[in-house]
RNA sequence: GGGCCGGUAGCUCAGCCUGGUAUGAGCGCCGCCCUCGCAAGGCGGAGGCCGCGGGUUCAAAUCCCGCCCGGUCCA
């Protein structure tokens, strides 16, 4: 095993007398053409030294210096490629796009798919929440920014320029098209590692500002079995060499601009449209912008990871500009504020017209986060603007770029207007939860909230502690906020769980290395019923042929059923590329013998209906609710089917009737279906990402699915060749599966008709019922249930009657025991009609026993002045006539076993009085 | 995917911990009184499958399990 000590010197580097020195301050390797430097150029190093003197001659705004660094790759021979959506339809394992290279991971890095241009040049919107408590602080984070870069994939055998190369480019494009001076730019070493990939890296420094990163990707984690030979040790853990290695550079777009301009901060150099009309409608005071400069210098040279580091950053800022503290926080935070907001509404837009929902899981909840961050920032500043205002800035300003902001822009708005209101809802009923509490505490005495309310109140009501505590001022109530609150959050967190393992493979993998693929007639007739087959294998119960019409489980389409020889088929399966078969018995299969194959056509022609159905629906689903909605799940069965898609409101029932009459037309214009087999970054560029409804499709090449001027999408189930085959359509109903997901639960053919017939049925069953025609049904079931609910009141109402009677009667029969007043009766009547009596008999000195006869019920009441419980009284009942029971002091109740012995009972009950 | 909170009258909720009468509370609704009329006030009244299903118990709104619905936090 090596340690990696990388030789990072260059051909520029070598040629142009550039000097490898060592940072006096963090002892960091670093190249520099200037001799007398001393510092590695990075903060806090280094301090920023453009503010108010840009680095850059001339000034650039975003759109120029975006085609500025496109332009001058495209020159130097890379393909320009469109951005990618922020949401990652191509893979599962992020939530939202954060860098440039996760367009191509994992297809292109590992060779599945080719590149769309290699080498190219992208622009790539990346969203980032890991720095959002330092946006709108430091001057310089964003959770949505736009990584510039230039990728090479150096395959085995093709390669295209490495590290070079790519330091003369950032060089040239630095100075030549930009004009920054040479002398002043370093270039840092700084290895990277990250996300199981590692690799020499140079950070690109120039005047304190981090401009650029070039990451050379060429070590992968080692397995477990890795020659020590090839293992380097980076950052303490162990690599080998990846057979593609990959140059992956990201340029900080909003930097450069801000380093052209030399703004106070980033967000006045790329965010001017929304922070200056929001400055001006929050009416806030023009400040000395020496204050903000010097506020962005020093923030350049902290990581704020707590609200301690803000103290300090605070108070040093004050200290230089010669104010208070106090002054300070408040000439600044509402800058800091409509910073954060600007920036937070941007990666919004980006979020929302790419497709994500907000909800309460994954991508759907940053989403949700940014909208109710904003939300709270706006109230902050006392400002009533809706967010869909500044959403509108946003597509405004920025839809010449991206033209998909205008074509979403009536659902984007709908989507944050739908969800302002929802936070609004729950902010009120937030608020007259705190007040209840409130009122609580007030009982017990108590002037402050404990933490502990404040925990429940942040994750089970979504109320921030700083809303309570605007809630509690007004109330009079203390509340105490600690600096680590959302820390001691986390921690309560952490209490959960751990997740089951998953259930190993049904045959061991390496039994299959050496049985050749299995040839899939399903995918070349899917109309096949039969076939012929060679038996290749015969594994426990699982049968391997060497082609097969049966379709093995995947994709929400469950495995076809039918007989081999004869002989029941019980499942399906596919590991790698080898179809298995479950057969009832194994041993009438010999290797090398012939096989016939009968489908299940029943089941099989069934499961195509709606797989085909499925895809027409979400057809009618785009065109009906829009573009945003993507499939997020889908099953099938033989009667019935669901889709589940993302969706950010209810469905209605008008929509849900246009989405049945769309889909049921597109199956009467009887529209042909296609299916292809396309190589990925092909069928990428063709269809864009609607591709992947299903999910992550994996392979080289991947099978379109093609519904003609309908539904794209990659798939990879059996389909009918045309949509009239598919039958009605029926959606039987839809649920809310969770925040921003619809389910629809539906029919196709056969199963259509049978559900239509049975649920006639239900209705002629029910007329029959009340005799009517089912047209009158609801009215005469309403009718009726109110009747019910009028004699239901009516017995009671007997009941209370009949109590009264009894009271009437048992009056007369009290007598004296010592000197309480006692009636002991055996009675008729159920539990309520003797706790009534009981309870109306009762008065001070007088105990009532009751016992009724037909429903065996005891009740016993005693009244004020004894010391006496009823409690106890109908124990000795019950151990008299058995049973049980129990009650307060003054009644209680039971049930006895033994009628015959119920004089007995009362007789003992009497006896214990006297 | 994991966690937490909630579902009781038309609405907002109390009661649940510690099982034993839903006199439930406020608002709203209806009637009467007061008033020229309205509001306010006073008196009276209607209005509940205590989310659904199972279990424990003599007894469940209350305890246990499952489901459905709504809310919310985290990854």
């Amino acid at each position: 095993m090596v340690k990696m000590s990388m030789d990072m010197s260059t051909r520029m580097f070598k040629e142009e007398g550039w000097i490898r020195k060592t940072c006096k301050v963090c002892g960091k390797p670093f190249w520099t053409l200037d001799p007398d430097r001393e510092t590695c150029g990075d903060p806090p190093c280094d301090e920023y030294a453009f503010i108010g003197k840009p680095g850059i001659p001339k000034k650039y705004s975003l759109e120029e210096m975006r085609e500025a660094f496109l332009g001058f790759f495209e020159r130097h021979g890379h393909g320009r490629v469109k951005r990618y959506p922020v949401l990652p339809r191509w893979r599962d394992d992020v939530l939202l796009v954060g860098a440039s290279i996760m367009d191509f991971q994992p297809w292109v890095i590992s060779g599945e798919a080719d590149p769309p241009a290699n080498p190219l040049t992208i622009s790539q919107p990346s969203i980032r929440f890991t720095d959002i408590d330092n946006v709108g602080i430091t001057g310089r984070h964003f959770t949505i920014f736009e990584m510039m870069a230039h990728h090479a994939f150096n395959y085995p055998g093709r390669p295209i320029y490495w590290m070079d190369e790519t330091v003369e480019y950032a060089y040239e494009f630095f100075t030549k098209d930009l004009g920054m001076k040479g002398e002043d730019i370093t270039f840092k070493e700084n290895p990277w590692a990250g996300g199981g990939n590692a690799g020499p890296a140079f950070e690109v420094l120039y005047r304190g500002l981090e401009v650029a990163t070039l990451v050379f990707m060429q070590y992968k984690l080692a397995p477990p079995n890795a020659s020590p030979s090839r293992i380097v040790e980076i950052k303490g853990d162990k690599y080998v060499p990846m057979e593609t290695r990959v140059v992956d550079t990201g340029y900080g777009l909003e930097r450069l601009v801000w380093m052209s301009q030399g703004t106070p901060t980033a967000y006045d150099a790329v965010l001017g449209y929304v922070v200056e009309p929001l400055k001006k409608e929050a009416g806030i005071e023009k400040i000395d912008e020496r204050i903000l400069m010097e506020n962005s210098r020093l923030a350049g040279m902290f990581d704020i990871e707590d609200m301690g580091d803000l103290r300090v950053l605070r108070r040093e800022v004050a200290n230089k500009v010669g104010i208070s503290v106090e002054e300070l926080e408040k000439a600044v935070h509402p800058y800091e504020l409509i910073y954060a907001i600007a920036d937070h509404t941007k990666a919004l837009t980006f979020m929302l017209a790419d497709g994500v929902i907000p909800s309460n899981v994954k991508a759907g909840y940053l989403a949700r986060l940014l909208i109710r961050k904003s939300i709270r920032h706006l109230r902050e500043l006392g400002l009533q603007m809706p967010l869909s205002e500044i959403m509108a800035m946003h597509i405004k300003a920025l839809h010449r770029t991206y033209p998909e902001f205008k074509e979403m822009e009536d659902v984007i708005l709908d989507i944050v207007s739908i969800e302002e209101k929802r936070y609004q809802e729950t902010l009120k009923r937030g608020s007259d939860l705190v007040r209840r509490e409130i009122a609580k505490l007030k009982k017990a005495g108590k002037d402050e909230i404990p933490l502990e309310k404040l925990i429940l109140f942040y994750e089970s009501h979504g109320l921030t502690p700083e809303i309570v505590r605007e809630v509690a001022g007004k109330e009079g109530i203390r509340v105490h906020i600690p600096d680590n609150f959302y820390t001691l959050v986390a921690k309560e967190a952490e209490k959960t769980g751990e997740k089951e393992e998953k259930a190993g493979e049904m045959v061991d993998f390496e039994l299959l290395q050496d049985i050749p693929d299995t040839r899939t007639l399903y995918y070349e007739d899917p109309m096949m019923k039969e076939f012929e087959a060679n038996v290749l294998k015969v594994i426990g119960e699982w049968v391997i042929l060497d082609q097969t019409a049966f379709y093995p489980e995947g994709g929400g389409q469950p495995c076809d059923l039918g007989e081999l020889n004869g002989v029941r088929v019980l499942d399906v399966q596919k590991v790698g590329k080898v179809i298995l078969h479950r057969v009832e018995r194994p041993e009438a299969f010999k290797e090398g013998a012939k096989a016939r194959g009968r489908v299940d056509w029943e089941r099989r022609i069934q499961h195509m209906r709606h797989h085909t159905g499925t895809h027409v629906l979400m057809g009618a689903l785009v065109r009906v609710l829009g573009k945003h909605v993507w499939q997020a799940g889908s099953q099938l069965h033989t009667d019935w089917a669901r889709l589940d898609i993302a969706h950010y409101k209810r469905i209605s029932e008008e929509e849900l009737r246009e989405i049945e009459r769309l889909a049921n037309r597109v199956v009467m214009e009887n529209r042909p279906v296609r299916w292809e087999w396309l190589p990925r970054t092909e069928a990428e560029m063709r269809y864009g990402f609607r591709l992947y409804q299903g999910g992550v499709v994996p392979g080289r090449i991947i099978r379109v699915l093609n519904i003609k001027d309908w539904d794209v999408q990659a798939c990879g189930g059996t389909h009918l060749p045309n949509t009239g085959l598919i039958g009605p359509i029926k959606i039987l109903r839809t649920e809310r599966i969770q925040d921003g997901v619809e389910r629809i639960i539906f029919a196709c053919g056969e199963a259509a008709i049978n559900w239509m017939q049975e649920t006639e049925s239900i209705l002629k069953r029910t007329s029959e019922v009340f005799r009517v025609p089912p047209e009158k049904l609801p009215e005469t079931a309403e009718r009726f249930f109110n009747e019910w609910k009028e004699a239901r009141k009516e017995a009671e109402r007997l009941k209370k009657e009949l109590a009264k009677l009894l009271v009437y009667e048992l009056e007369g029969k009290a007598e004296k025991v010592g000197n309480i007043e006692f009636i002991g009766a055996v009675v008729e009547g159920d539990i309520d009609n003797l706790r009534e009596a009981a309870l109306s008999l009762r008065k001070p000195g007088r105990v009532v026993a009751l016992i009724s006869e037909d429903t065996k019920a005891a009740v016993v009441s005693v009244g004020d002045g004894l010391e006496l419980k009823a409690g106890d009284l109908v124990r000795i009942i019950t151990s008299v006539a058995g049973g049980g029971g129990g009650g307060r002091k003054e009644l209680a109740q039971g049930k006895i076993k033994n009628i015959l012995k119920a004089e007995e009972a009362i007789e003992a009950v009497k006896k214990r009085l006297g």
